[in-house]
DNA sequence: CATGTGATGTGGAGCGCTCCAAACGAGCGT
DNA sequence: ACGCTCGTTTGGAGCGCTCCACATCACATG
């Protein structure tokens, strides 16, 4: 009955059952290279055997490294950073860095700045997932990524990996045109993004000789699809075609329409944006962009790693081209 | 031009700002009695003017005890544990607790125990949102709630705060039974929560004299939704009412009702569970069984701890009572 | 044979904090 | 005046790890 140490056994515990110095532990651990096989073996079994876990906290104040990153996701509400963060994961874990996530929204009501929630912990980066609020991240000294967002207010040195948001609201509108719609309007939200989908479906309407027509209600929740989609039903009656915002708003919108006794795809056609779990529902079947978040993560993983190998570098930016997921919600008018 | 010292500041810098030793600035940060204001006051602005902020690591590493617990979501997906976390939040931040988060699926994709994740970071405690697979949580030593989930397996000395979904089961279905519905069929998800949801119903369906049918196909998802609603249509066409075992599988079962020609609520009457974001789209509008994750989380928060100042103490296990929120799925028959 | 040279392995000095024992006064009862 | 207590403050000894300078040792080189 081997009676397990109450305490948590240490580094100088592995190094006396496997015979050799507390340095030679901290080298197998790190797996650095000039380790004998031999030793290495032995100090994996007595890891082992002592069920020996290092601690992080003894490990980041000696080294002042912690391996994590901060993750700040703008809204746990919005599922869209599932993926994204699946992505950065793939990428994250293999290289031996752990993640740790915190909800902007959250943190803005319990009135904490979530930064510094993970300067005090030392993450040794950053994943900005969405777009921040101004001055957040001001002058930041953490290596930081923006993943989502293009636009990243100045004042913060941060890498950029967004979908291009601007052709996804191309890509919709053209699918629209292709099906021989005209009267297509959109339907808008808020911040950089928002702004990039319709200057995409702006510059595609014109290109085919048509006027554009763009509503919003200041926001990017289904509320807002919803009276947005009144709006534009008002302003043009004949209207055979949405580009919305996202799928939130897109589903506002099919409310709207309801009520106004028009059926989708039949009277109208309606095109979501994210292709978030919600478009793939059955009973929704929305035609959708998809952004290819979990590439987005992924490629955001990268490139703070790279940045955290060689902080000098140049800045980058990169543009992943999204696609067009098309379901039920589109047809021909 | 005050060169900032490129190295962060630590206690000892505060110390010497402020004329005291570094003990008096470690009571003063963790605001312990018998300190006088004047000195208090002293610290603090030291702090203030060099920017100080105490290191996480250091402090661990001292006291063996971070202050910080984990949070296990078993899907990110699914957008119940937001307001969880948000409740949970209430109550740690302002104890001075911070808290991780991390999604068991994702973690599963990645092959790591999540459990470990936090361990090597010394969380105090650990806070389970949701079903955890069998054996994840046997024999942990550290303090656990489980949170929504009301049977823990055996060989987890864990408190327990849940909503009470044998009460919601029957909540929804005399809100049917009430509007006048007798042909009611539930769609059943997987798990403990599910099957008490459906005991909730089956009781309820017996007191009236009624014979319950309950259909399910293995899952919690949209899809099963859709399935278990074709299969119940099938087996009993003359159905005028569904209990589902939550909001996606009610929005499954809307696909299921849509392509058998019938309307809600006018033929059909559906009730969803969990009160989700979804349930309140206007495009949806369900009525649903909410169960107050907010206020779980919040008890969920105290009860860890409660425990964490009393490791010794009884095993807790409280229930919440759910409510039903109406909404334009439901009619009379 | 003296001298590298590179691969391995080791002790020791911290990292920034907590916490304990002990010091220091000031006020109090006798 | 004395010893005491109580409120307040302080130095020192780690917490478990990393990393550096240095010791070994087997071999190759001149």
């Amino acid at each position: 009955m081997p009676a397990e140490p109450a305490a948590r056994p240490t580094i100088y515990d592995v190094a006396q059952r496997a015979g050799v110095s507390k340095s030679l532990v901290s080298l197998v651990l790190r797996d650095a290279p000039h380790v004998s096989e031999a030793r290495r073996r032995a100090v994996h079994e007595a890891i082992e055997e002592l069920g020996y876990r290092p601690s992080r906290a003894a490990s980041a104040l000696a080294s002042q490294r912690t391996r994590s990153v901060g993750v700040l996701i703008d809204d746990f509400r919005n599922p869209w950073f599932v993926e994204l963060l699946a992505g950065l994961r793939s990428v994250l874990d293999p290289a031996g860095y752990t993640s740790s996530v915190a909800d902007l929204t959250l943190e803005a009501v319990s009135g904490r700045n979530p930064v510094d929630g993970f300067l005090a912990m030392h993450v040794d980066g950053l994943v900005v997932a969405g777009e921040p609020q101004p001055g957040l991240l001001r002058g930041l000294a953490v290596p930081t990524v923006v993943a989502g967002v293009r636009d990243v207010g100045p004042g913060l040195a941060a890498d950029v990996v967004a979908g291009d948001d601007e052709r996804g609201g191309e890509l919709a509108t053209r699918h629209l045109l292709d099906l021989g719609h005209a009267r297509i309007a959109h339907l808008t939200g808020s911040g950089g993004p928002a702004a990039r989908r319709r200057r995409g479906y702006e510059r595609t309407m014109r290109a085919a000789g048509l006027e554009p027509l763009v509503t919003g209600a200041g926001g990017t929740a289904e509320d807002d699809g919803y009276a947005a989609a009144l709006a534009a039903l008002d302003a043009a009656p004949g209207l055979t075609a949405f580009v919305a915002g996202n799928d939130v708003m897109a589903v506002g919108a099919l409310a709207a329409l309801r009520e106004h006794g028009l059926s989708v795809p039949h009277d109208v056609s309606v095109v979501g944006y994210d292709d978030s779990p919600l478009a793939a529902y059955r009973y929704l079947a929305l035609t959708s962009v998809a952004g290819h978040s979990h590439e987005v993560g992924a490629e955001s993983a990268t490139t703070l790693l790279a940045r955290l190998g060689d902080p000098e570098a140049p800045r980058r930016r990169q543009l992943l081209e999204p696609s067009l997921v098309v379901r039920g919600s589109t047809a021909p008018p």
